[in-house]
DNA sequence: TGCGAATTTAAGCAATTGCTAAAATAAAAA
DNA sequence: TTTTTATTTTAGCAATTGCTTAAATTCGCA
């Protein structure tokens, strides 16, 4: 009565351990969810260096991440829509010009990952 | 005199603050990019799962984690695969079975994600 | 020594990504 | 209005991703 899946013969707690695992990532599932599809934004080094400039700058235009990041405005309009889409940025518009801004809801996952990212290099100095 | 690169008339500190901006982003770039990796790693919903269950179990081999998420061993071994390149787990041998347990390297980057990721679940409670 | 179990690797493929270049909106200025 | 200016959107394309299936490793064990 061999009851695994495609497992190998060695054990692993038989079945209920594994059902266990699989109960448990269920329950989290809609978090993992979202945080998978933060995570994989702030995982572009672009989208990573935009989510960064905003932090310090509170707000910027597609046009001066362009101009700081030495990219197509178009380019960098994308990747804000993503950012945007995603819920991870807002979007203000002015007058003809449309400034971005770090938004509130994943902010408690992405600022440690920023903080952490200014306090690296500096690391040298906390040797 | 228009010292602008692609940008737009309306001005942002005029090149001054373009080049302090450029200045900070190149000082922290190895950091960047090495975060980019491993939330690029994290930023997909299987591997998230595996860092979450080896957060929980201490230590899994690959068809131990294809039973619990009901995948290929062979897809399973290649995420483990880019896990294992990023550094964010390794491998020990034991007999002709593979253990894979969350290296430190990047622990301090992912255990407060996966930490949160438990927590959030029971926000209902906290509330 | 060689079969069988655990895992990795390779090839192939559909789907997604991130860019460029060009066209489409939208709002100020002339 | 008509023309700039700021931005978005579209289409196209090369590169990457994540899976499947099948073929290699690699190490126990009879």
């Amino acid at each position: 009565m061999t009851k695994k899946a495609t497992a190998c013969i060695r054990v692993f707690a038989d079945t209920a351990r594994i059902e266990q695992c699989q109960a448990r990532l269920a329950h989290v599932e809609p978090a993992l969810q979202s945080l998978a599809s933060v995570l994989a934004l702030a995982g572009n080094e672009v989208r990573l260096k935009i989510l960064l400039l905003l932090a310090d700058e509170q707000q910027l235009c597609v046009c001066d991440i362009a101009d700081v990041l030495q990219m197509t405005v178009s380019a960098v309009s994308q990747h804000l829509r993503k950012l945007k889409d995603g819920g991870v940025l807002h979007a203000h518009k002015v007058g003809q010009t449309v400034f971005y801004a770090l938004s509130q809801p994943h902010l408690p996952i992405l600022q440690p990952l920023l903080a952490g990212l200014a306090a690296t290099p500096s690391l040298q100095s906390a040797l």
